[in-house]
DNA sequence: ATCGGGACCTGCTTGC
DNA sequence: TGCAAGCAGGTCCCGA
């Protein structure tokens, strides 16, 4: 599901839903994410009350004065708030408030993260991120100096975490197609200027997207229940054998760095 | 160091 | 109708 719009769509509809409220008891339905939770969680959250919702990179960060607990969506993670009788397969953690609501975690593939932060903020899925493409830090210039001489495909290294984080499958590809630069370019060989291009691009694409609420594309949905909206936005992302919006020409699939990628071979260079 | 491929897991769509 | 194959928004690990 998620890439930075949706993860930051998420964490302001918990902001919403969580100002104030307490967590009374935690349940866990099951240990085996992407890395088992860890057993003492639940005891680390029980009565603390929630004073932010950050997010770092496609993390989500609930913050509480006892314990931070570090979440990720992974593909098909979900929060929700549900009544009693609302239970779903795949529900792998029960936030219980002092409200009596009740918060849930569903994640059926199970690529998702749900952990603890050390105390001292420092964690191993946390090293080594790049910088926020939203921030001032991501520039051409920055780009420039982390893709030089790189020969890998333009699109894998945008996608990479260490280089600039939140940028996933569909936001490269929406991002390149609007610059028309083809994915499959060495990246230490794309210009300057066209970096810079680049980087406005993606900032822009994900300012979009945020304000669209992100992109519902299967079953993505706000913490609140809401669909996105950006997905009626896509230019290339799950178009292939579509006309170009600009040229007309049928838009192409490929498999790049293990992912499939729709561009257009006429307007992309 | 960098790059590509596969693994992880479940559910949904597609094609025979 | 039924079944198998293929594919999905992410990350991590391995071998070359």
């Amino acid at each position: 599901m998620p890439e930075l719009p949706e993860v930051e769509t998420v964490r302001a509809g918990l902001e919403r839903l969580l100002a104030g409220a307490v967590i009374r008891r935690v349940d866990l339905q099951r240990h085996d994410l992407r890395a088992p939770i860890p057993q003492e969680l639940p005891a680390r959250l029980a009565g603390q009350p929630i004073t932010a919702i950050r997010r770092r990179a496609k993390y989500l960060l609930i913050e509480t004065p006892g314990a931070t607990l570090l979440c990720h969506l992974g593909m098909t993670g979900t929060w929700r708030v549900a009544p009693p009788g609302d239970e779903r397969t795949h529900d792998h953690a029960y936030l219980h408030l002092a409200d009596g609501r009740r918060l849930v975690f569903r994640d059926p593939r199970r690529f998702g993260l749900l952990d603890l932060l050390p105390a001292d903020g420092r964690h191993p899925a946390l090293a080594g991120l790049g910088p926020e493409p939203l921030g001032p830090a991501f520039s051409g210039d920055y780009l420039a100096t982390v893709l030089r001489g790189r020969k890998a495909p333009l699109k894998a290294l945008i996608m990479d975490q260490r280089l600039v984080v939140g940028v996933g499958n569909i936001y490269a590809q929406e991002a390149l197609f609007r610059v028309r630069l083809r994915p499959t370019r060495p990246a230490g060989r794309v210009p300057r200027a066209a970096l810079s291009d680049l980087v406005a691009a993606i900032r822009a694409i994900l300012g979009e997207a945020i304000a669209a609420g992100g992109s519902t594309i299967s079953d993505f949905h706000h913490a609140g229940g809401e669909a996105g909206w950006f997905q009626h936005s896509f230019q290339v992302y799950g178009r292939a054998g579509q006309p170009c919006s600009a040229c007309s020409a049928p838009l192409r699939s490929d498999v790049i760095a293990g992912r499939s990628t729709v561009w257009c071979r006429r307007c992309q260079r």
